[in-house]
DNA sequence: CCGACGTCAAGAGCAGTGCTCTCGAATGTG
DNA sequence: CACATTCGAGAGCACTGCTCTTGACGTCGG
């Protein structure tokens, strides 16, 4: 272990600790953090955390990097965790509950990425590349169904002639194992899943639903059918 | 027109002015409005502003207020401008598209009703009565669908039991027209409406669909089916 | 061993923020 | 006309993100 290599490892825990205080008030304060508060909670002064983050966004990017990855290891791991690989449904239905348990433990976070985009920033790519994953496993299902032959190719002219394009690009791009029918229908399933979470975490249930779980589950027992799992 | 009442006038356009002004700094810099910003934009200083919102938040009220109205001004219109009532999946499709296109016209206020909440606010009850209109709003084409016979209602049984009592609560309070099996099936429309428009809004389509409107119209299709018009 | 270098935290300072309070001027009311 | 209410301006408080400079500390090469 050189000098040098420990003087990093040092600075990679004030990172972590860095973050890891962020964490904490942004689930206090939501997404207006102050870098002044952060510092202040780590016996700092403000102007020191700059040497470990260039400015507010920057650290503000590492969180919601952090966010997408927390969530991705999340549905990775609600999807592994069901021995019965054939069980389409079960496995759909894991990583669904997986990403509500996630959103609903890591509110604020969740909002970070889900939610409204803060205005003057723009994602950079590294974020995408971890966006990814959860999309990622949930075609993945698609796919061994489909190799097992338990979800049929939906007819092509299910799919919109518009949309044949966009599709086209998508299968080749990430999920080449998928026809483009049954991606179209895959990305609805998706979209309602973080809608129905979104609706749940940004408080829009309220004084409407209270068994949020299972009306949760309800849900995506309607969508396992619409993809036709 | 007593002079009380001018003076009530003038009064009632300063507030509209500074809303309006302060729409436009929203669209610009997202929900962190600046009262000082809005006050030089009006050649004033800041503290004359509060003559006329006790506060930030009072402020941010009157302007969410104004969205769902707003919003429910557009839902109402796009479903009278169908003139067949008894098209239901066109008066779906029609207030469907209507929010889409709302919330493409008014990111911003979108953004500030469906995105993250802000963390210290708390949506006053006036709120609530405003954000109803778009639900009553779908529900009325259940109503007439099942007068009409179009819509069967679904088997009892299609309810999961403990979701039975937050249906009932609900149609009780708001929607006696509609059975709750029906109700529920309803909600998850309204649900995946708002999800795909928040994906849309909050740029998660980005670099996956680019047929923005032809995608949007192929999920409203399904889930038009999804709950039987 | 020891001086040079790189890294670090601290402090001052700038421009901005929400909000409060006071003061003088304008304005409609009795 | 005199009174009271309403209004805008200004100063000021505590806070924010961020920059720049200063001084101290640890690491490495000669």
């Amino acid at each position: 272990m050189t000098a040098a290599s420990l003087r990093a490892r040092v600075r990679a825990e004030m990172v972590e600790e860095i973050k890891s205080v962020a964490r904490r008030h942004l689930a206090a304060d939501g997404s207006n953090l102050s870098l002044r508060a952060v510092a202040r909670d780590m016996g700092m002064v403000s102007s020191a955390l700059y040497r470990y983050f260039g400015s507010r966004d920057e650290l503000l990017t590492a969180l919601i990097t952090d966010a997408y990855n927390a969530l991705g290891d999340a549905v990775e791991a609600a999807d592994a965790a069901l021995t019965d690989r054939a069980d389409l449904r079960g496995r759909w239905l894991g990583i669904a509950h997986g990403v509500r348990t996630w959103a609903l433990d890591n509110r604020s976070e969740y909002a970070l990425i889900f939610g409204s985009p803060v205005p003057g920033y723009v994602a950079p790519l590294e974020t995408s590349r971890a966006a990814v994953r959860t999309p990622r496993a949930l075609v993945r299902i698609l796919a061994d169904g489909l190799a097992a032959g338990a979800i049929r190719p939906l007819e092509q002219a299910d799919l919109p002639g518009p949309l044949q394009p966009d599709l086209t690009r998508l299968r080749a791009e990430e999920f080449p194992d998928v026809p483009e029918a049954l991606l179209a229908r895959g990305t609805v399933g998706w979209i309602h899943l973080f809608g129905a979470v979104s609706f749940e975490v940004f408080g829009q249930l309220n004084n409407v639903i209270n068994e949020r779980e299972e009306y949760f589950d309800y849900q995506m027992q309607l969508m396992a059918e619409l993809i036709g799992a």
